[in-house]
DNA sequence: GCTTGAACCTCCCGTGGCGGGAGGATCTAC
DNA sequence: GTAGATCCTCCCGCCACGGGAGGTTCAAGC
């Protein structure tokens, strides 16, 4: 541009390390892919870099800068410079990518920080239970595998904070509402316990699942998996649940959910006949 | 506890690959490396698995999915079971690194959605254009290394969106005021120059850096790429800014910052005579 | 007791993005 | 001509496993 006359710079792989901050081993390692090839070589083999090279190592540090991994970078930076589709598909990608491990680090931290709470609340006498406490971490991470965590998350902040204690509320309305129909001995198939037992499912149908594509597999791994986990693991929830709702004793919930159970089913029977 | 009469279950290690949705080849791999072994081998060196070893299991697997790696998860379950101090370490630090990844992902995140933005609105008509857009990326973090972008924006948020604003507007202020002095001609030692230079080092000292522990050397370096850079970039910046703030041309700035720096370099050399 | 198929064993290579060392060739300055 | 810096290629190592090869052992049915 200001006379150049044709005569470009060539850089050695040390000079190239130095001026943008990149190992030798590096720079070795993207030729060796044929990510960043040194355009031209002396007489003995050694590697000379021109400004061509040089501008590909920035497009290749600034894509790797946004956690692109070589072979995405090498894909779009092959293509015809004119197009830049490829890359606006890969930058989305890459941000829905990030999106979805930002949603675990937050999943995480608030684990963390609820076990850091058990271990500094001086609530936590026995080591012990707090070892009990990792392992049932683990038990339902087994029931619910990583997709169905990572939905259920994404759920969770489409629904926001505000929603989501508004269904606590509810979820607790219905509970004790259902106590109060079993205490009474309403049957199963009473239109009022029905009526608590459709606004349930519905409730449980919504925390699940958007109204997103229709996924009936995944509905019903999701189903498959919370049944399992309810199936095995209900007696010590009930007895964690019990602790904190003061109306319900450690053999409640337990009754209660059978009890709901029983309604649900019932439903499910009549609902194509009725 | 109900009746065990000392006979524990044992499993091989297909079905505790089964019950804990592990895959045979991880149970494998902790057996080697003496995280996992199972107790007891049968005759011909088949795996037994004991219920301690099923504890053990669960423990690790819920570490892991903490996002410990094998090795710190080895050395925090090798302790005696009632000393939790070490296990507090552990997660205090797995949080504190998990904070900072997530404010990384949160800039990547940004960074990204910027060139989308790019890409999206029309006003990125040549392909050639973006590319160098690309490549200024790499260029800005061969000078700011990771910790001082890590730095930066920790400082941001310390700072909050509404100081930041403030700052930006303060900023353009004392360039305004800079450039009148200049094109009256005021000399850089002249007083109420001085001053608009002292307010400006002082606000740069002020973004940079906070007031927690002094590390000399990290502002040094800090300050030293901030220099380089701009040494190397005020061109480009110049006219990226100038065509923002109407009152100036895209010359305009680089006098002005050439003005500006002389005053500082005055004020640096008479801040201990005076 | 024999067969068969499932389950199990060990050994080894592969992943991604380089780091780092060995052992030798080549450049540059004096 | 020589010394020291720089360069070259080849290769092993990381981390947490995945997956295959090739052989042994188990459990069930006949």
């Amino acid at each position: 541009m200001t006379g150049n006359d044709g005569i470009e710079r060539r850089w050695t792989i040390g000079e190239l390390a130095k001026a943008t901050g990149v190992t030798i081993r590096t720079l070795y390692h993207y030729d060796e892919i044929g990510l960043v090839r040194a355009g031209e070589r002396t007489a003995s083999g050694h590697r000379r870099y021109t400004e061509a090279d040089l501008r590909q190592l920035y497009r290749v540090r600034a894509l790797r800068g946004l956690g692109l991994s070589l072979e995405e970078i090498a894909n779009v930076l092959r293509r015809p410079a004119d197009d830049l589709t490829a890359m606006r598909d890969l930058l989305g990608a890459q941000l829905a990518e990030l999106e979805l491990q930002s949603a675990r680090m937050a999943q995480l931290k608030t684990k963390i920080g609820g076990l850091l709470g058990l271990l500094d609340q001086s609530v936590m006498p026995d080591p012990e239970d707090f070892m009990t406490a990792l392992e049932e971490i683990s038990v339902y991470e087994t029931y619910f595998g990583q997709e169905i965590r990572d939905h259920l998350a994404q759920r969770r902040i489409q629904l926001g904070e505000d929603t989501l204690r508004d269904l606590r509320a509810e979820w607790l309305v219905l509970l004790k509402e259902a106590h109060q129909h079993m205490l009474a001995g309403t049957p199963v198939d009473d239109p009022q316990v029905q009526a608590v037992t459709a606004r349930w499912t519905a409730m449980a149908a919504a925390i699940q699942s958007g109204d997103e594509q229709r996924d009936e597999q995944f509905d019903e791994r999701l189903k498959a998996a919370g049944t399992a986990w309810w199936r095995d693991n209900s007696a010590g929830v009930s007895a964690e649940v019990s602790r904190q709702i003061e109306w319900l004793d450690a053999d409640g919930l337990p009754a209660i959910l059978d009890y709901l159970q029983r309604a649900v089913i019932w439903a499910r029977e009549h609902e194509s006949g009725e």
